[in-house]
DNA sequence: TCTGGGGTCCTAGGACCC
DNA sequence: TCTGGGGTCCTAGGACCC
């Protein structure tokens, strides 16, 4: 993420663009109901418990992130707000498209988020006006996909979010915002509330307003070098000087593989039952392999956690965790040591609520060479069966989710949450693609 | 019995992001 | 009754070693 060289050295026509997806999966349910197209419209956690995701006209009804869905039943009713479960297939497939045409704007492109892109578009003001050709990024996007973005660019990603937030929250028309001169970064800056910061969460918030006196994001990065330096570690320090126009954070277009993979839910309903949460956790275990070897990766250590809710009266949680001796990618030895560590550290009496599986030390190796000497490393028969019984599991997997599924993870193997409010998956499903009539 | 400093590695916890 | 899921990085402090 840091520079290694350079950094602060950048060419004077570094420029960067942020490309933000406007309210991405409100976006995505609206794109196959143009008749929710003024109307309020939320996405819902899992379990259908939290909002997270809203429409502007739901903003505007005071319907805040992260809501929870019960709280604001009166709402719902009253504006005929229309709420939907996440369906992240369908996100994920229409992000994949958002990026195919971005693709074609500029080659250096870092995938921030599901909705967010990074362009480097250093050396294009020699060809192209960089404000004309933000707003055909943005035209463009919404012509091939229907999905609204904004776009922000300056020198560096720290100033390009800050124009992207300009550009949403509309201080200036047209979705888009380049900040090209100083007088531009301050008068930006000046706009933007110091939590609002890319990087400045709530709990530095208070923190950095109190010791350098800060207000927004113009008195934070006009505040003083020394007392910063002295206070606050160095990520809160690269902001900074990003805000004053020196590159800290580079475009990372080329990710490094994952360090950890987990699978984690809130149950839709309360488990007591040792079985049942096994079950629960196998599905995790399941599901968190058959991520790994999509990755083409091997984990070197498992973890398993189980919670009650933190609202009980006596909450109660723990984890374990497992080296597993040498990389693996097979689910039967995953669900095993799940087992293990699930029995050490279950309690009796206590209703769960949530609970998953972690992966690290992740290679892309299994890494059997080792102990060249020692015999029980080498991968033996068994390993190529395991292999070979894996590989044809996802591929059948891969067709439809959860065709085939362990024992383990018993009989009710698909149904852990709540859904009731999906949307079909228009995009991924054969049965649900809309008929034109 | 008491007494030193410096280095590395690991982990837990805290902060952030979307 | 009902409150998301999946990541990253940084730092402090303990264990251990010489």
């Amino acid at each position: 993420m840091y520079s290694d060289s350079g950094a602060g050295q950048a060419s004077p026509d570094r420029i960067i663009a942020l490309v933000d997806c406007n309210n991405f999966f409100v976006s995505c349910e609206r794109l196959f109901r143009p008749d929710l197209r003024n109307r309020p419209v939320v996405v819902l956690s899992n379990n259908d418990g939290c909002v997270i995701s809203r429409s502007d006209e739901a903003k505007a009804l005071g319907i805040r992130m992260g809501a929870p869905f019960f709280q604001i039943g009166d709402l719902v009713r009253r504006f005929r707000v229309a709420a939907f479960s996440s369906n992240f297939p369908l996100y994920l497939d229409i992000s994949r498209r958002v990026t195919g045409t971005l693709e074609e704007f500029c080659p250096r492109l870092e995938n921030y988020s599901v909705d967010e892109s990074f362009l480097d578009l250093t050396g294009l003001n020699r060809l192209y006006d960089i404000p004309e050709y933000c707003l055909k990024i943005r035209e463009t996007v919404t012509r091939n996909t229907g999905i609204p973005v904004c776009v922000g660019a300056a020198a560096t990603k720290t100033l390009a979010k800050a124009a992207n937030h300009a550009a949403k929250k509309h201080f200036l028309p047209g979705g888009s915002v380049v900040i090209q001169d100083d007088f531009q970064r301050r008068r930006i800056l000046k706009w933007t509330p110091l939590g609002d910061v890319w990087g400045i969460g709530s709990r530095l918030e208070p923190k950095i307003r109190q010791l350098l006196h800060a207000g927004n994001a113009l008195e934070f990065a006009e505040g003083d070098e020394y007392r910063l330096r002295h206070n606050f570690n160095k990520t809160v320090y690269g902001t900074w000087q990003e805000l004053n126009g020196t590159p800290v954070f580079d475009l990372d277009d080329q990710p490094a593989p994952r360090k950890q993979i987990m699978r984690s839910r809130t149950f839709g309903n309360r488990i007591t039952d040792f079985e049942k949460l096994r079950e629960a956790l196998a599905g995790f275990a399941a599901s968190v392999m058959q991520k790994l070897r999509e990755e083409h990766q091997y984990a070197g250590t498992m973890g398993v956690f189980i919670s009650s809710s933190p609202f009980d009266e006596r909450p109660y949680s723990n984890s374990a965790s497992l080296n597993l001796g040498h990389p693996v990618n097979d689910t039967v030895t995953v669900l095993n040591g799940m087992d293990r560590l699930l029995r050490h550290i279950f309690r009796p009496g206590v209703r769960y609520s949530r609970g998953g599986i972690i992966l690290w030390d992740l290679a892309l190796t299994p890494s059997y060479q080792t102990d060249l000497f020692d015999p029980g490393m080498q991968p033996g028969p068994d390993d190529a069966r395991r292999k070979k019984l894996m590989e044809t599991i996802d591929r059948i997997n891969s067709r439809k989710h959860n065709t085939i599924y362990f024992a383990a993870q018993g009989p009710a193997a698909p149904k852990i949450s709540r859904q009731t409010r999906l949307s079909p998956a228009y995009t991924t499903s054969w049965k649900d693609v809309p008929k034109v009539r």
